[in-house]
DNA sequence: TTATGAAATCTGGTATATCAGATTTGAAAT
DNA sequence: ATTTCAAATCTGATATACCAGATTTCATAA
């Protein structure tokens, strides 16, 4: 509050650093389960035993034990009481997520179409121009980042934050397999195509354009993440 | 199968019974703390202490975990890494759940539409004449099991496992609540009009139509609920 | 050879102990 | 009276111990 600029002997306020950005192993078991899942290492149906994985995280079974709750809770393996834990991941649930991220993300549309502000329309209106600009420069990170800022986006102008964090468990796929997507020129057209047309119909405040557009956009690109993640048609 | 019928010395096959029956520590604690939370006995931001809730409980602190993070990845607490879980659920969080509902159940109506059999029809429509008697006869315990086996049912032509899962923690309001609802002629005749018209549309394979009645109805009843647990309006 | 069932083994569920980060307390300095 | 900061305390995170239900093994009988 006294000095605005930087004290010789460093004892400037920092920023405390956010709490959630710390990571317990629980949450690292967490994680890397959740994608060893979604990227099919595991069997639909095989068996978890605790002490097993226990041993090859080197850490005690009570962090495991903690993960698997937050897995089975989001679905992704199913806890035979008193008999351990399974498996439950196959296409068909893939599918199924991609559905509920549609239906999910289709009603925040509608909601920040309705709740948005002047604020919020002018900086949508600007990630989705910036989208144009990567998309013809070809410039698959940049998209990707900006993909997730403009849902993000989304989510805030929605001011559900409920929605928001129910839609995050819905995502299977990660990073490496959006830039596979991101790197074929049609496949960038057709997502711009329709970003620019959900970002028009938020900030013309039409709800159910927003809604529509949204919903065939999440269906239609997961339809093209799961074809590659799962070869539906001519295998390798 | 040797013997169709009961042999005298008591060695009958008995089905085995559903593992998922039996009851764990922390699905007590679980089920427990999800109830008090989205009943109102706790404050949304109030901290939760793990030893405490150990002690009220009368066990130890590992089954507390688990269900905490169960209740965690639901979003009934949110996890401050090594600071403890705080409370959320407030008006806003409930409204957010119903509009999850809504979106989900609206999805599943659609899906059930598309891919419900004549015998599944036939079975719609029979447990939709069974919520008409109860209707007219005021039997409010028979209603909320019609609702039941009404939503199960669909939720079974729909053939999906994950979204039925999901919308299963949507659920914010216990039997005793919706029986309030339900002795509520207006309430009751609301209520089978909406029925009907989803039962109509699915057996009519109506794709668009079940998927709209049906988030109407997810909405319009969820409102009811929620102006009776939140007391909208003419605060007592 | 096949069926049976009791003992041995495995494994999830729970309890307890320990560690370390976060919070509180209180004495000393200003 | 207010601020500072280190010691004491609290509490979540992890490790370990133990128990009981589930599964497997294997000797025995039919």
């Amino acid at each position: 509050m006294a000095t605005a600029t930087l004290p010789p002997s460093g004892d400037a306020e920092f920023e405390k650093i956010d709490a959630s950005f710390q990571m317990t192993v629980r949450d690292h078991v967490h994680r890397a389960m959740r994608s060893a899942i979604i990227s099919g290492r595991f069997a639909s149906g095989q068996k978890i035993n605790e002490r097993n994985l226990a041993e090859q995280f080197g850490v005690s079974t009570t962090p495991i034990k903690e993960a698997l709750r937050q897995l089975e809770t989001e679905g992704l393996v199913e806890a035979l009481p008193r008999r351990g834990v399974v498996i439950r991941f196959s296409s068909s649930w893939a599918e199924e997520m991609i559905l509920a991220r549609a239906a999910l993300e289709s009603m925040i549309a509608h909601l920040a179409a309705k709740r948005v502000d002047e604020k919020g329309r002018a900086e949508l209106q600007l990630i989705a121009n910036q989208m144009k600009e990567a998309t013809i420069s070809g410039d698959a990170d940049s998209l990707i980042t900006l993909n997730e800022r403009f849902h993000d986006h989304i989510h805030r102008s929605s001011k559900c934050g409920y929605l928001a964090k129910l839609i995050e468990r819905q995502q299977f796929y990660d990073a490496s397999i959006r830039r596979v997507i991101h790197l074929d020129p049609t496949e960038r057209q057709k997502a711009l195509d329709e970003h620019v047309a959900i970002a028009d119909a938020i900030a013309a405040g039409d709800a159910d354009g927003a809604e529509r557009t949204m919903r065939d956009h999440v269906v239609r690109s997961g339809d093209t993440y799961l074809s590659i993640i799962f070869r539906k048609e001519g295998e390798i």
